[in-house]
DNA sequence: GTTTAACGCGCAAACGTTTGCACGTCAAAG
DNA sequence: CTTTGACGTGCAAACGTTTGCGCGTTAAAC
C-alpha cells in the first residue's frame, strides 16, 4: 500500500505538505499542490480511511439496521438509503437483523466500534437495553417502527389512520366479517394498526369480531398461515387485511393455495407498494401505500444534519408520521348481499 | 469513549496488558484477564475496529457491489450475503451502482481506502480500469455477471443453457414466433442468453426472427417498452421470453397494461424466482428459475477462503456454472393451432 | 546452592493520517 | 536599513491498538 510518507519522499517535501496539498485547504503553493496530486495519482495512492477515522473519532460509515432485505418494503428503504450515503460520500454498512434482539446487539457493537457516524435503524421488536445504551453515543434515527427505549427521532407512518382507513373502505363496501393479519402486541405499529381497525368498526358504531384478529410475528410466514386459517374456517371472513408488507405476501400465497385457478370470493387488501401486487389474479392487488421513499429521505436528511451539526443539546426525540394512502384495485369489491 | 487505557488505569496494569487479557491468548494471568474484563464490561469498553484495522492493515469490512437493491433477485444475493457475513464477524458495506461505471469506481475507492478485507461484485457492463486495477488489491469475487477485465474468480449460472431451454419448451409448445427481451451486448450474460435463444431455434432446424430480438439496458424500463412494441406489432409473437429479472417485471407491466381486465393470449416466461411470480393473473408465471442463493453462498465461502488463507500464489480466474431450472406454471400454454 | 526455564508483565515502536506550532524566507512597509 | 507580516513548509505529537523484546520473579531441575 502507497501512504502519504511514500508520495513525500517521492515528489521531496514532508508528510504534513503532503496531506494539506491533498486536502486542497491550507496554505500551501500551487506548484506543490500540483506536483503532490500528480505523483498521488501515478501512484495509485488511496487514503487509508481507518487512519483518518482514528484520527478524527469518526468514520464515513453509516449503519443501516432492518429485519429482512428480500421484502420490498425494506428493499426500498435500503435502496434510498444507499443513493443518500452516496451523494453524500458515506457508506452504507447493511446489517439484516432478522428481527433478532440478540443479532441486532452484535450488529450495533460492530458499528460502534467502527465509530460509524450514524445510524438507521428499523428496531426488532425487543431491543435489548444494552443495544440502546451503545447507541446512545451515535447519531441514531429509527425508522418505521418506534423503540421509547431508544431515545431517537424518527420517522413512520400513521398506523392507526393507515388501517382506520383501509377498514373503513371496506366496512363501506358493506364487509362485516373481516379477517386481520396483523403483528404482535410487542411491536407498538403492530398495536396501532389493530387499534386502527377496531376503531374503523367502532366509529360506525359496530362490534368488530376479535376473533378474526390474528396476530403473530410480523413475516409472511405467519401470514400465510393465519390468512389459510380464516379461509378454512365454516363461516370464513368476506375480506382480509393485512397488516404488514411480508404479511401480505404471506396472504397472497395462502390465497392462491386456497382458490387455486379458480378466481377468489375474499376481498383482498395489502400492505405496502410492492410493484408485484399489480399483477395479482388479472385486476391487482389493492393496498395501504406508504411513502416510504420520502420517509427514508427525510430519515437521511435528519441523520445527517446530526451528524454534520454540532450535536445541539436539545435532541429531538419525537416521531414524524407520514400520511398513507389506499390504492384500490380489483381485489377489493363490494360485499355480495 | 472509553480506550484499552482507561482500562489499564483501572485495574492498574499496562495497556498491552489488557489487549492480551482482553484478545483471550497470550500468557496473562487468569485472574488479570478475570479483572480486565470485568472492567472492561462496567466501563462499557467498545473496541476502536479502526485502530485495529489500521494496525493489522486489514479491516472486517465485506464489500458488496450491485446494480440494484430493490429487485427480488439482488436483494436475495445481499440477503445471503448479509447472513454469511454476519455468521463470521464481517460488517457489510452495501454499494448500489445502478449500472454506473462512475459510481461504481467511487464506491470501490471507498472499500479499498476502508481496507476492506474482500469484495463481491456484480460488474457493470463497462467496468472502469481503475476499478480494475483497485480491486487488484483486494480478495474479489464476481457474482453473476462476469467481467473479464477483472481477473477474479466468479459465480453465475450457465447462461446459454438457460435460455436455450426455455426458448426450446416454448418452441416444443408450437410456439414459432417468440419475443425476446434482453440486455444490450455489453454483458456478457446477455450475449450469453441471447446465443442460447437463438440457439435453442437453430438446434431445431428453425431459423429465428431476429426482429423479435429486443436488446437494451438490463432495467424494468426497457422490458416494459419493448414487450409493449412487440405486442403492439400488427404480428404480434405468440409468445415472450424476458432475459432477465428486471426485464421481466418489464413485460409483465407491460403485458398487464396492454390486456387490460381480459386474460393475455400470449404466453409468457420470465426469469428469476421472485416469489410475487407466483400471484401473475391467477396462475402464476413460469420462470426460468436461479440457484441464487447456492451462487452466493458459494461465493462468499470462496472469497472467506481467500481472505483467512494466505495468498496461494495462483489464484483461480474460473468462472463456475450453476444449473438453472425451469418452472413451469399456467402463463406458458400450448400454441393454439 | 546454582542454573535454567517458565511465567507474568511493561516498554516502546509501529500502523497512516492530521494538526498546532514554529521556523525560515521574502517582500512590503516603516 | 530595520521591522512587520504573510507565506510555504517541516517537526512532532496524537488518535487506539497490537506486538516483539526484555526484565524481574518464582519454581523446577541439577
Amino acid at each position: 500500500m502507497v501512504t502519504i510518507k511514500d508520495i513525500a519522499r517521492a515528489v521531496g517535501v514532508s508528510p504534513s505538505t503532503v496531506t494539506r496539498a491533498l486536502a486542497g485547504s491550507s496554505r500551501i503553493s500551487a506548484a506543490t499542490v500540483r506536483r503532490v496530486k500528480e505523483c498521488a495519482a501515478s501512484l495509485g495512492y488511496v487514503a487509508d480511511s481507518s487512519a483518518r477515522a482514528m484520527q478524527s473519532g469518526k468514520s464515513t460509515l453509516v449503519g443501516l439496521l432492518m429485519p429482512d432485505i428480500q421484502n420490498n418494503f425494506y428493499a426500498t428503504m435500503a435502496r434510498t438509503a444507499a443513493e443518500h450515503c452516496r451523494r453524500r460520500g458515506f457508506q452504507l454498512v447493511l446489517s439484516v437483523t432478522e428481527d433478532d434482539p440478540q443479532a441486532e446487539e452484535e450488529q450495533i457493537r460492530a458499528l460502534v466500534s467502527a465509530r460509524c457516524a450514524g445510524t438507521l435503524i428499523v428496531p426488532t421488536a425487543n431491543t435489548h437495553p444494552t443495544s440502546c445504551k451503545l447507541l446512545s453515543s451515535v447519531p441514531t434515527v429509527q425508522l418505521v417502527r418506534r423503540s421509547d427505549a431508544l431515545h431517537a427521532k424518527g420517522f413512520g407512518i400513521d398506523d392507526h389512520k393507515a388501517l382506520e382507513s383501509a377498514c373503513g373502505y371496506l366496512l363501506d363496501l358493506g364487509h362485516r366479517k373481516i379477517g386481520l393479519l396483523a403483528g404482535n402486541d410487542d411491536l407498538h405499529t403492530a398495536r396501532q394498526r389493530k387499534a386502527g381497525f377496531i376503531d374503523a368498526f367502532r366509529s360506525r358504531g359496530i362490534e368488530p369480531d376479535l376473533t378474526l384478529i390474528l396476530q403473530g410475528s410480523p413475516r409472511a410466514q405467519h401470514g400465510r398461515t393465519a390468512a389459510t386459517d380464516l379461509l378454512s374456517r365454516p363461516v370464513a371472513p368476506s375480506a382480509l387485511i393485512a397488516a404488514g408488507a411480508a404479511l401480505t405476501e404471506g396472504m397472497l400465497d395462502a390465497t392462491s393455495e386456497h382458490f387455486g385457478t379458480a378466481s377468489p370470493t375474499v376481498s383482498l387488501l395489502g400492505f405496502g407498494d410492492n410493484p408485484a401486487f399489480r399483477w395479482w389474479q388479472g385486476g391487482g392487488l389493492s393496498t395501504v401505500s406508504l411513502p416510504l421513499g420520502e420517509i427514508t429521505s427525510a430519515a437521511c436528511e435528519q441523520l445527517f444534519e446530526r451528524i454534520g451539526g454540532k450535536a445541539e443539546g436539545a435532541t429531538d426525540d419525537r416521531f414524524t408520521l407520514f400520511e398513507t394512502g389506499l390504492v384500490l384495485r380489483r381485489s377489493t369489491q363490494r360485499h355480495a348481499a
